[in-house]
DNA sequence: GCGAGATATGGGCATATACCCCATACTGCC
DNA sequence: GGCAGTATGGGGTATATGCCCATATCTCGC
């Protein structure tokens, strides 16, 4: 923020637009050095959760478990990265409704590449707000993130 | 998380990918409260921005800078909110290029009746995460959205 | 008052996100 | 073995997000 302003800033109390607003930032930052991958941070995200998968490919819903997001919203998103090489689908074989996403060889490749352009968004943002400040928070959200009781309201 | 997984859960160190998952958990908490209003967060955000903001409707561009937001896409989450007719957006007298937004009767209306729903989401995010924490973490995001060094890679 | 440059917004495109419903495939009970 | 219930993923729809470029308008130097 360059210039002072009439809005409520400081002051909302809302913790999902804090978050979001938080989220908006932060991915453009990212999105910003990854850029030359050709690669948005959504998909670098769903690249590195594959890389360190450490059994065999996860099917779509472990994959969306992990990255606490919504199964058709997954879906949505592997389809650029299928039609660009970088994962493939395969059908499982012991269960036939379920597709098993790997890493292709090209998605090994650009994995590597992204790392370290993302380094330079990461180190950025730990320079600004404190290493072990980051982790801290890193913690909290990722604790947010998997928490039953914030997923519904029910219960 | 219910089951035992085989993902990098708590490893991950990147700041970006934390901050939008707790996003996206955290807006479905606040979405399903905010359902029989058929406001998304996104949307009520805007209007209690509005609604509170001290002088003259902002313009986009005033708007866009209190929410952390592109330009363009406020352009686009407004569209759905001046079909409803909860806001207006009015020719800028001084300057024909802007457009104030302003919040309509109905607006105001479905504002409150937003106010209501979104405290039961606020609440059971602070029962879960801790009064003070969440102000704490709030703080922090805030800070994050804000600052002028996380904005772009540049200088 | 005119023209060069700056600024505000709109439109088009691509991805991100999540909901719903549906067809398919599995699982366990009987 | 068959059926009831459940889980997995796909398709459709709507909004969210941001980039780039185009257009309209303003500002300032002259």
């Amino acid at each position: 923020m360059a210039t002072a302003s009439k809005s409520t800033f400081g002051i909302s109390p809302c913790n999902a637009t804090a978050l979001r607003k938080a989220s908006r930032r932060l991915t453009q930052l990212y999105d910003a050095a990854l850029e030359p991958t050709g690669l948005r941070s959504t998909q670098f995200a769903i690249l590195v959760e594959l890389a360190n998968w450490s059994t065999d490919p996860p099917t779509l819903a472990e994959l969306a478990d992990a990255l606490a997001t919504d199964r058709s919203s997954l879906g949505h998103n592997l389809r650029p990265l299928e039609r660009d090489g970088f994962i493939a689908l395969r059908e499982g074989a012991a269960d036939r409704r379920q597709r098993h996403i790997a890493l292709t060889s090209r998605g090994k490749t650009k994995w590597r590449e992204g790392l370290r352009l993302w380094q330079v968004a990461q180190d950025r943002f730990e320079h600004v707000f404190g290493r072990s400040e980051a982790a801290a928070l890193r913690a909290m959200l990722l604790a947010i993130a998997h928490h039953e009781r914030l997923a519904s309201l029910k219960d």
